[in-house]
DNA sequence: TTAAGCTCC
DNA sequence: AATCTGGAGCTTAAT
């Protein structure tokens, strides 16, 4: 076994660990991204016992790749000063340390990676490079190894050659291929134009190179083939550019990079205040802490506070028993004793398997083959479903569990212990996917690995405050989601389809109409590029921006053109109506129905970054009702045969959390006195008496009232309002001198925002805002408005998933049939049996209003009908 | 697969 | 669409 030579990416590195955690400073030195560098390479040298270590940086000016190619890595966005700052301390630092560390003018960090792991092979060690950037993966090989950061810093992921393939469908000597190919925006390397990752991946599982690419042109059909044939030699140039030397002028000698003995930079971590990094420097416990998550290392943590460590490890685990019979599975569920529970099952196409909190683990093979046949899975699925209702479980997804149980007519159980999904989403609600494998880590795809995490995010959401917002609404919520996902909602297919038929009519003769006002013949209206070639280039219409395809034809481009070509413009604006209700909610609904003409839309509870949930296929939260047209859609949604929709709705539910939290005076009064707000804030603004405001007045207050929940800007209320920009400016100005108290809280909670790195919400739900260090001006800006409008959306989010876990309960202690179908952000819907409506319509209104007591009431309005359209 | 467009709260 | 007012999902065209 050779000793492992690890080999770290300077700058990659301290890029992004500065992007992935707050600013934090000591005496004015910014520290976060030295701290959170040194943490990383800290965990990897113990995780992998590194004999010999070394940084690599790049060096100031210009170098071989800019005389190729003037343009590389322009236009970035220049280096915060704040990070320029820590590469200088990070050099003295290391200095300090004794860790070696290279630069060499006129090269960059990555040739020094390629070139020191060449030289660390030929000297008889294993190099590990670790860095953020995905050119070095063409080093991997050949006794290389390289570990890639991910999350920010806190996780890396090992790639061997293999690995490689498997994780990008190409090898790493292709790499270079693929980047001539799908060039690379971060460094301004254009590759070939209409090749993006995806196709640059078949294009090399065909050919093999970019040479061979190349050299078949000539067979590739299309565009791409002439794009190919265009671009062969800016390809090759890129392939160039991307190409990793292996031959700088390095002065190396293994021996200068030994791994030091760390605890000699104990003195200049503690003129850093990097307290943390000096415990683990001397003597760290089994396991090794790392940094915690943003937010929660405020100088001198509390001794009290227990270290938890910033990503979960495996816990230790018998070796797994496979069970060859049911027998076996009920005797290992009966075996099971206290100690083992909460039990973590993880359940696959081919098996099942089980982890025990005392470190039992056990597995049942699902596929019958000779050597077991006595496995079936109904049975499989019996014992635990017995077991998962006599002892809440550890689950990855419960709703899907419940879904399964409930095809297979399995008894349900009445909660589950903890749903690691629902977990990593209030840890993080912004992650791409919360799919185990993604959440999982460094952990086994197994019980084991699931009853690791489990345990692991238990402390986390403890010590986050969330244990309540977990206990309370997620996981029940989740038993409502799956009930509302397996009743559906009832739809007439036949209304449906009377109105398409009217649709369709209307749409082939404003289709006539549209092509005789233009006069051109036949084109497809459903596309801007044909369209816009038309109205702008051939009618020769005014026309606004361009996008990068032609000319914009969105509605409100249109909706200025009325006056100009009424006979083009109007029966355009309503053909593109109805092709959409028609295409989308008509079409589109129809083949989602099931035998009972009923659609089951997914409610996705980990899907929004604010804790709202979404619905899709159908997405029962867009259905239209804003125009006449949009609303006949609604008739076609039902209750059960002879039952009754009830429906209720917050009233201003956000404004009133935005009284509630900023606490300011007049805002509260409106709600307390059961003013109408728009108008009190028409008066307030626009110094009317409230007796003399006019609709236009009150419709621009209520412009600028949603406009204050979503982050104001002067420019965005001029668009919305119609308005000039500067008496957008002006209302906002009076806005704020009328609400004090709103201001107040605006600029509160964006600095807050930005001292902690998250937004939270009443109820503790957090959304992590790396979007306020950001370098770029409009991102920033970007961050402050979700800084200030994540506690009044999510709050909203809190308080109706609270009061749907209520109802839910109410309606199922009584013994009601009436039950919850669905939910639309401040919305619920019921169907109830008619002898249930006014009983039902009285449960949800006291469970909707009562759900916390805030500074003003909330209130419920509440309908019924017998259709949803009805129903509001 | 992405972009443009449009629906909702 | 424009200096980007927050959060979502679906359809179509074009590649």
């Amino acid at each position: 076994m050779k000793e492992p030579f690890l080999i770290v990416d300077g700058n990659s590195l301290l890029h992004r660990a500065f992007h992935a955690l707050p600013l934090m400073d000591a005496n004015g030195v910014y520290t976060n991204a030295v701290h959170g560098f040194l943490s990383m390479v800290l965990k990897v040298a113990k995780d992998e016992h590194v004999q010999y270590l070394a940084v690599c940086f790049d060096v100031h000016g210009p170098t071989f790749r800019h005389l190729v190619y003037p343009e590389y890595k322009a236009g970035r966005a220049p280096t915060a000063p704040e990070l320029i700052q820590q590469f200088g301390t990070l050099r003295q630092l290391l200095g300090e340390m004794g860790i070696k560390y290279y630069g060499v003018e006129g090269w960059e960090a990555d040739d020094l990676l390629g070139t020191l792991s060449r030289l660390g092979v030929e000297a008889g060690v294993a190099p590990l490079l670790l860095t953020g950037d995905r050119d070095a993966l063409q080093l991997v090989g050949s006794g290389t190894e390289l570990l890639f950061t991910r999350k920010g810093i806190s996780e890396t992921i090992r790639f061997t050659p293999g690995m490689v393939y498997e994780q990008y469908g190409f090898r790493p000597d292709q790499v270079t291929d693929w980047k001539g190919l799908a060039g690379d925006s971060s460094d301004n390397i254009p590759g070939v134009p209409g090749v993006g990752d995806k196709t640059a991946v078949k294009l090399l599982q065909q050919y093999g190179s970019l040479e061979e690419v190349l050299g078949h042109a000539e067979e590739i059909k299309g565009k791409l083939g002439e794009k190919i044939r265009e671009n062969a030699d800016l390809a090759r140039k890129c392939k160039e550019l991307a190409t990793i030397h292996r031959d700088a002028p390095v002065d190396f000698r293994l021996s200068d990079c030994a791994m030091p003995d760390l605890t000699k930079g104990i003195p200049a971590l503690q003129k850093l205040h990097l307290n943390q990094l000096i415990r683990r420097i001397q003597g760290t416990p089994a396991q090794s802490p790392a940094q915690p998550a943003p937010g929660q290392e405020a100088s001198g943590s509390p001794e009290d506070a227990e270290e938890i460590p910033q990503s979960p490890s495996l816990l230790p685990f018998g070796t797994v028993q496979e069970l060859e019979t049911v027998e076996a599975l009920h005797a290992f569920l009966g075996e099971a004793g206290e100690g083992s529970r909460p039990l973590a099952v993880v359940m696959t196409d081919t098996e099942v398997t089980m982890a025990g909190s005392d470190g039992r683990f056990a597995c049942v093979k699902l596929v019958g083959d000779l050597l077991h046949p006595g496995l079936e899975a109904d049975d499989v699925l019996s014992a635990l479903a017995e077991e998962f209702a006599a002892h809440p479980a550890i689950v990855h997804d419960g709703k899907r569990l419940l879904h399964l149980l409930r095809k297979w007519k399995k008894d349900l159980p009445e909660t589950f212990d903890w749903d690691v999904m629902l977990g990593a989403y209030l840890l993080n609600p912004q992650e791409k996917s919360y799919a185990f494998a993604d959440i999982r880590g460094d952990l086994p795809n197994d019980a084991s690995g699931l009853l690791s995490l489990a345990v692991w995010q238990k402390k986390m959401v403890e010590r986050e405050d969330m244990m309540p917002l977990m206990r309370d609404v997620e996981l029940p919520l989740s038993f409502v989601l799956f009930r509302m996902e397996d009743v559906g909602f009832r739809v007439s297919g036949d209304f449906l389809k009377q109105l398409g038929v009217r649709y369709t009519e209307e749409i082939e003769q404003l289709r006539q109409a549209i092509y005789k006002a233009c006069g051109v013949g036949v084109f497809n209206i459903n596309s801007p590029k044909q369209l816009g070639d038309v109205l702008f280039e051939h009618l020769q219409l005014p026309h606004g921006k361009k996008t990068s395809r032609g000319y914009s034809t969105a509605v409100e481009v249109l909706e200025d053109l009325r006056p100009v070509a009424p006979e083009v413009i109007e029966p355009l604006l309503r053909y593109r109506q109805l092709t959409k209700l028609n295409g989308t909610y008509i079409e589109g609904l129809l083949p989602l129905m099931d035998a009972e003409g009923r659609v089951h839309s997914y409610f996705d509870q980990t899907g929004t970054a604010t804790g709202r949930i979404s619905s899709s296929e159908p997405n029962l939260q867009n259905i239209p009702v804003r125009t006449e047209e949009g609303r006949e859609i609604r008739e076609a949604f039902l209750p059960k045969e002879g039952w009754r929709i009830v429906d209720a709705d917050y009233s201003q539910i956000e404004l009133r959390l935005m009284a509630h939290f900023s606490g300011d005076a007049a805002m509260v009064d409106a709600f307390l006195s059961g003013q109408d707000v728009h108008a009190r804030t028409a008066s307030e603004i626009f110094e009317v008496p409230l007796e003399e405001v006019t609709s236009t007045l009150r419709s621009r207050a209520k412009a600028v009232n949603f406009g204050l929940i979503y982050g104001i800007s002067a420019f965005g209320l001029a668009r919305n309002t119609g308005v000039s920009r500067a008496e957008a400016q002006q209302f906002i100005s009076r806005y704020f001198n009328r609400y004090p108290g709103v201001k107040r809280f605006m600029d509160e909670t964006a600095e807050s925002g930005k001292e902690k790195g998250y937004a939270v919400t009443l109820m503790g739900r957090r959304r992590y805002l790396p979007e306020l260090q950001s370098a770029n001006q409009n991102i920033r800006e970007f961050g402050k408005r979700a800084a200030m409008n994540t506690p009044v959306q999510g709050t909203a989010a809190d308080i109706i998933k609270l009061a749907m876990v209520r109802v839910d309960r109410k309606l199922r202690e009584t013994g009601m049939k009436s039950r919850l179908i669905l939910q639309v952000h401040d919305e619920l819907l019921l169907e109830c049996p008619p002898e249930e409506v006014e009983q039902a319509k009285q449960l949800l209104r006291e469970c909707m209003e009562s759900v916390m007591e805030l500074h003003v009431p909330l209130l419920a309005d509440v309908h019924e009908g017998g259709t949803w359209a009805e129903a509001k």
